[in-house]
DNA sequence: TCGATATGGTTGATGAGTCAACCATATCTG
DNA sequence: CAGATATGGTTGACTCATCAACCATATCGA
């Protein structure tokens, strides 16, 4: 890669791998939790949210903050979701231009279903092979990073 | 999440931060790509994989093998490229079946701009955040969930 | 109060990725 | 050598993600 000449060696190898096992990692993930389960990874996230909202419900705007997602990626996902019956869109009774968007017990069984497995998997090829000091590093990794990127890009105005 | 029921505290706050930075950064990066270049990362890799290929050509499996693609994925990509001119197809002599790719002139003009600012990008949002310790052990945990991908799923069949 | 602007969300177009089916050529085996 | 099988690649249908344009309602300020 032309990597190798703009990066210092150690830089080269941790971008280098690091996107290397984001892609794979993601792709194995996403295989099966979509063969398992039937489910896409855009799909568990937003059940995963709305099941542990209470009564199941929440304002886009809300899920959006939650789960950092474009406007219309929401709502192209949502309308896809509608679709299929895991979720349904209700009028804001507060703020008549906002959706508010609701799990059906067909989305709540699917995500009840979906989450062992899926849990298991990340295990399988990511939690488990780590020591914690390796996850606690990562996890650190991971907060400068966001911190950086919650300070130097606009909010998600997007 | 529902992570935080079948995770432990230190598992879950790994798994979580990891997710949210993986799809953030990448978000920034390509976006920063595609504005001040005009590339997708797929246009990227391919581009940066052929540059540095002697003859800046490549046939499309030796491709596909160091960047790690499925098949009809590649196929898709490079058709997209080549209807831009930023690649080219060729036959293959030795394999009737096989195709050469081939990097245009416009191709190696792009890439080449692109680059620079794109690893700068890479440095600005991550690589300089980070210390060599967290840079090496970022390298490490790749190279651990690499190899337990390598070796406990099919080679890339897919 | 009224007009400008901001905000929440939708829509359509397009690029990207995946899967399954397919085609042609190579290779292997009897 | 012939038929079966494996391999390299393409295609079409579909899901996802992003962007820009848009619509309706809220809110702000003169």
């Amino acid at each position: 890669m032309s990597e190798s000449r703009l990066l210092g060696e150690r830089e080269a190898r941790a971008w280098c791998t690091y996107n290397k096992m984001r892609e794979h990692l993601a792709a194995v993930l996403n295989q099966r939790l979509q063969r398992d389960s039937g489910l896409s990874e855009a799909d568990y996230v937003i059940l995963a949210a709305l099941a542990e909202a209470p009564e199941g419900r929440l304002r886009a705007l809300e899920l959006r903050c939650q789960i950092g997602w474009e406007k219309s990626r929401l709502s192209h996902q949502v309308a896809r979701m509608q679709q299929r019956g895991l979720v349904r869109k209700h009028l804001c009774p507060t703020d008549a231009r906002s959706a508010e968007i609701e799990i059906t017990p067909e989305g709540r069984a699917a995500i009840e279903a979906a989450a062992p497995t899926h849990i298991a998997a990340a295990r399988e090829y990511f939690l488990d092979l780590l020591s914690p000091e390796q996850l606690d590093v990562l996890a650190e990794i991971g907060d400068i990073v966001l911190g950086h990127l919650a300070r130097h890009t606009r909010p998600s105005s997007r």
